[in-house]
DNA sequence: ACAAAAGTGTTACACGTACACCCATGG
DNA sequence: CCATGGGTGTACGTGTAACACTTTTGT
């Protein structure tokens, strides 16, 4: 049985995946291999099979670009303009991913021609993608001032420089680094390491990592990490 | 031309509708006029059609059930279970509206059967509505401690005691009356109006309603309205 | 005059912010 | 021994929370 004289309309996902490499954030897109808007860059995406969520496809997307699962991301929102593509109608659920640029394996992607764009000088976009960019954005920016999401993009092992230079980079200002230490030790959410990054200091930096168990508990917590000027607008 | 070998998927938008009558939460439920599940009470949703974006079927679909437009909406999110509805794979996507409940005219929706449940006290709904329901009144709390969005459910004049009632129902609480009034009085959302509402006291208590220019200005900031206790979880 | 809700102020504490110096180490 | 980045403490101001009494007026 089916529901009658109804318009069936295709359905893709599209991925927006962020990545930091130690110093800026960074998207990861692709340069599309099939009309329209061949070779133009674009985020990655597909359509959705018959049997799957919107949910696993993402997953599967994901997985084909980067060979990764099991990474972070969540359901941004629905793109629905009748003509956001020209060939047909087709609705895009917008998926952000967060990333460790470091497990990224470009071996994978080159089927792709995929490459890692530095967010402050992104390339045009195909269709609305770029709309979908900026909202993702947004979203990143209003979500990580709560929640402990930007980790997602560190390596398991990291230093607290690090971390500070990742929020800095989000909300583009300085933190003072006595009170974001203070600040970010206070939730207990990261377990001093035993062993230092010296790469960038003689002294050498010791490296902090997750802890699970605070982690998931303090998840929905509104933690309010950054200076609260900076949050506004 | 069309994009070959991929499956089309019906889409359909579904709404769930908040007010509030002074004293407590409802939700707007219509009792499902075809099979499957007829009769069983359900969200008001809608099928997409060719030519309209989601947010036009979402207006649509609340102005068929309520006769009203340009209320507050926002998309909530896409359900994609495959199997989340019997009859054929339907793609929903979520919306969540907050109106006036005064303003709701109750004759438009006696050809859907709609009725005004108590949020404490709702029906087993079909399919996936009560997730979606739990999900939306999720966001709708989280939102709600940083952006105006509650005054949506008032008439256009209230007292500051229907507001604060308002925030206490919605995070289940007790709020200071000294503190809660100099708080929102602090962000010069309100306008004091000339007249009083004398229905619950002799004294009569003065009403407010928005001032719209510092609304805009406001909404993307962060407020926090809510005793800080009562955010985490 | 009294009941019932409206309206208003002060104090203590916690948190956020600004700010500068010593430490450890490799070269 | 010195240059470099790592690591730490304090003082001040702002904002939040706790708390109770007076005002108004219809009956």
């Amino acid at each position: 049985m089916k529901y009658s004289n109804q318009t069936r309309i295709l359905v893709a996902v599209d991925c927006i995946i962020f990545g930091f490499d130690g110093s800026e954030y960074k998207l990861l897109l692709i340069q599309r291999g099939f009309a329209p808007e061949k070779e133009k860059w674009s985020l990655m995406g597909g359509f959705v099979q018959k049997n799957e969520s919107l949910d696993e496809a993402a997953e599967r997307i994901l997985m084909q670009l980067t060979g990764l699962h099991e990474v972070y991301m969540e359901q941004l929102q629905a793109f629905s303009k009748p003509d956001r593509d020209p060939i047909e109608r087709v609705i895009a659920v917008a998926y952000v991913a967060l990333i460790d640029i470091n497990k990224y394996q470009t071996q994978l992607s080159d089927d792709f021609h995929a490459r890692w764009f530095p967010m402050k000088n992104l390339p045009k976009l195909i269709f609305d993608h770029t709309e979908m960019v900026n909202s993702a954005l947004h979203k990143l920016r209003y979500k990580a001032a709560f929640h402990p999401i930007l980790f997602e993009l560190l390596p398991e092992k990291f230093t607290l420089q690090q971390l500070q230079t990742l929020f800095e980079g989000m909300y583009d200002t300085k933190i003072d680094k006595r009170n974001f230490t203070r600040k970010v030790l206070s939730t207990n959410i990261l377990k001093k390491e035993k062993d230092k990054d010296k790469s960038s200091s003689k002294k050498g930096a010791f490296y902090y990592s997750i802890d699970e168990e605070v982690y998931k508990d303090n998840f929905q917590n509104f933690l309010n990490f950054i200076p609260k000027n900076e949050l506004s607008g």
